[in-house]
RNA sequence: GGCGGCGUGGCCGAGUGGCUCAGGCAAGGGACUGCAAAUCCCUCUACGCGGGUUCGAUUCCCGCCGCCGCCUCCA
C-alpha cells in the first residue's frame, strides 16, 4: 500500500502544513519516524453528504495520498458519526439520529445505514482513497464509558438531571486553541440556554434518558442508560486507532470552536498529553452562494446533483483542486462544467502519452523531468498548494520540448497525487472504432458518398441527425469516424 | 457585538515589492477541414476605494466600502 523503501520524489522531502492550534506552517514531524496518523471528522449519517462536506474529504484523500508518495506509512482514520450528535446544546436538544427516525418512519439503524451507504459511494465517486479504519461511534460505547470514567476520576465532569458534563474550568487551556474569550462567552447571554451548566462552554459527555422514555439508541452506564456526547467519540476512536497522541486531524473550520476545542479538552485532560495533536488542518467552505437558495426548496447539492445534469463527479475532484483547501470557493455548476472541460483535454493528454509509450512510466529524460517533477510536489509539500501542482501539470501537457516519454513518466507520477486514474482511463475523445455499429458505419458510408460528389447538404444533413442522437461525426485523414457525446 | 478570512482580467482562481506576475474555462484570430468537431499556434482584458511607507505596491501599513465564515447543529 505505502511506498516504503521508496525516496520521496524531489520537492517532497519537507511538508509543511498549516497548523490551526499554533496558525502558521509547520514542518510534518511524525511521532513515529516514517509513519503518520491522520483522523478526518467524517459524516453524520443522518442525513445527505453535501458537495460542501464532501470537500472536507478531498484535502484529507489529498493529504494522505501526498504522505505515501512521500514514502511514509500513513494510517487514516475516517469516523462515522451513528449516535450522540445533538440538534442543540442546550438540554432540550436531541440526537440527530433519534429525530431522523422519527421523522422518517425508519429506524436510527437504518438510517444510518443508508447514509453511510451513500456517503462511501460519493467517496468513491470523487475518487477518495478508501479510509484504513471506518469507526461508527455506535460500535465504541464501552470505549466511550471509558474514557468518561476517566475524566471523572481526575474530577473534569459533573452530574446533572440531564447528563454528565465536562467542566472547563477544570482545563486551563480551554480557551487557546481557538483563541477563545470564555468571559466574552459567558457575558453573550445564552445563560436561559444552559440550564444547570456551570459554563455556557460545558458540553454534556454522557445524556441520560429521562425516566419512562425509550430510545433506539441507548445503553447502560455508571451515569445510567443513555448515550454519549458528540465530542466524545472522537476522543475515544482516535485513541483506540492511533494512540494518545497522534499526527494530523482534520476537519472543516466550522470544528473549530466547538468540537475540536472540546476534543483538546477532553483528551488531554483524560490523559495528561499537550500537544494531543501535533498538526490541526481545517478546510474552508464551499460558498454556495445563489445555490442555497435551492436548498431551502429540500434540494441539497450531493454528488448526484452533478450527474443529474451531465458533469462527472470526477469534474469536482478537479474543481477542488482548482483553489486551496484553506480558501473559501465559490461553487457554480458552471465552474464545475468548466472544470470538467478541463480535466476531460487532460485525460485525452495523458492517455495520448501513455499510448505512444506503450503505458510505460519509467522512460522521460530527467534533465526535462526532475525541475517539473520537483514543482510539482513541492507544490503539495506547501500546505497541499493544489493549484500550483496543477499549473505543473498543464506545463507538462503544453510544454513543446517535451516527449511523450517525459509526458507519461510526468503525469503517471502526479497521477498519485492527482487520483485521476490515469493509467486506467480511457480517451474521453477517442472515436469509435468502424463495425461497432453497423447503422452508424451505413450512415457514415453514405454520408461519404455524398461527400464524394460534393454533395455536402446530405452530407451535413446525416451528420445533423447524428449529432441529434448524441453521435459526434469526426473527420479523419484515415476516413470518417464518431463517438457518442 | 466578539473572533477569523476574503475582495485579482467575462468566470473559477494561484501568486509576488520591480524581472513580459500563474493555470484552467470562456472569447477573438490563425493553421487544419468542403464546412465543422478535436488538436495545435497566437491574442485580449486585472489586482474594491482613499491615504501612507518606498526609487518603485496588486503585493507592506492605516482608514473606508463590500462579501463570507465561526460564536447554536453544520464540512
Amino acid at each position: 500500500m505505502s511506498d516504503d523503501g521508496r525516496r520521496p520524489p524531489p520537492g517532497l522531502e519537507d511538508i509543511r502544513l498549516h497548523d490551526t492550534r499554533r496558525r502558521r506552517l509547520v514542518p510534518l514531524e511524525p511521532l513515529v519516524p516514517g509513519h503518520v496518523g491522520i483522523y478526518t471528522c467524517g459524516p453524520t449519517v443522518y442525513a445527505p453528504q453535501t458537495l460542501g462536506n464532501m470537500r472536507s474529504q478531498l484535502y484529507p484523500d489529498l493529504l494522505r495520498r501526498v504522505l505515501r508518495a512521500a514514502g511514509l506509512d500513513v494510517l487514516h482514520v475516517v469516523n462515522i458519526t451513528d449516535v450522540g450528535h445533538l440538534t442543540d446544546d442546550a438540554s432540550a436538544g436531541d440526537d440527530k439520529m433519534e429525530e431522523a427516525a422519527r421523522r422518517t418512519g425508519q429506524s436510527a439503524a437504518e438510517i444510518a445505514a443508508h447514509w453511510t451507504q451513500q456517503w462511501l459511494t460519493d467517496r468513491r465517486r470523487l475518487a477518495c482513497c478508501e479510509p484504513d479504519v471506518l469507526p461508527r461511534a455506535a460500535d465504541h460505547i464501552p470505549e466511550q464509558i471509558a474514557l468518561v470514567r476517566t475524566l471523572e476520576a481526575k474530577g473534569h465532569t459533573y452530574v446533572i438531571d440531564d447528563g454528565v458534563y465536562f467542566d472547563v474550568a477544570t482545563f486551563d487551556r480551554y480557551a487557546e486553541f481557538a483563541g477563545l474569550d470564555l468571559d466574552e462567552l459567558e457575558a453573550t447571554g445564552r445563560v436561559e440556554n444552559v440550564d444547570a451548566k456551570r459554563h455556557p462552554a460545558d458540553f454534556a459527555l454522557w445524556k441520560r434518558t429521562p425516566p419512562g422514555v425509550r430510545r433506539q439508541q441507548e445503553w447502560d452506564s455508571p451515569w445510567g442508560r443513555g448515550f454519549p456526547g458528540w465530542h466524545i467519540e472522537c476522543s475515544a476512536m482516535s485513541t483506540r486507532y492511533l494512540g494518545t497522541r497522534f499526527d494530523i486531524h482534520t476537519g472543516g473550520v466550522d470544528h473549530i470552536r466547538v468540537h475540536h476545542t472540546n476534543e483538546v479538552a477532553q483528551s488531554e485532560s483524560a490523559y495528561d498529553v499537550h500537544p494531543w495533536v501535533s498538526i490541526w488542518l481545517h478546510n474552508e467552505f464551499l460558498e454556495l452562494g445563489s445555490v442555497k437558495i435551492s436548498k431551502s426548496k429540500g434540494h441539497v447539492l450531493v454528488v448526484d446533483s452533478l450527474v443529474e445534469r451531465g458533469i462527472e463527479p470526477l469534474a469536482f475532484r478537479y474543481f477542488f483542486f482548482q483553489a486551496h483547501y484553506r480558501q473559501q470557493q465559490a461553487f457554480s455548476f458552471e465552474a464545475v462544467e468548466a472544470a470538467g472541460t478541463a480535466l476531460r483535454r487532460l485525460v485525452h493528454h495523458a492517455v495520448v502519452a501513455r499510448e505512444a509509450v506503450g503505458g510505460d512510466p519509467t522512460g522521460g529524460d530527467p534533465g526535462r523531468c526532475d525541475p517539473r517533477r520537483r514543482s510539482f510536489w513541492s507544490a503539495l509539500a506547501d500546505d497541499l498548494n493544489a493549484p500550483r501542482a496543477l499549473t505543473v501539470v498543464w506545463d507538462v501537457i503544453r510544454g513543446a520540448e517535451l516527449t511523450a516519454a517525459d509526458r507519461w513518466s510526468l503525469l503517471a507520477d502526479f497521477d498519485r497525487a492527482l487520483g485521476f486514474g490515469l493509467a486506467e482511463a480511457t480517451d474521453p475523445e477517442a472515436a469509435t472504432a468502424a463495425g461497432s455499429d453497423p447503422r452508424v458505419d451505413g450512415l457514415l458510408a453514405e454520408r461519404e458518398a455524398a461527400r464524394r460528389t460534393r454533395d455536402f447538404t446530405t452530407a451535413d444533413r446525416i451528420r445533423d441527425d447524428l449529432a441529434a442522437e448524441g453521435i459526434e461525426v469526426v473527420d479523419t485523414p484515415a476516413g470518417p469516424t464518431w463517438r457518442r457525446r
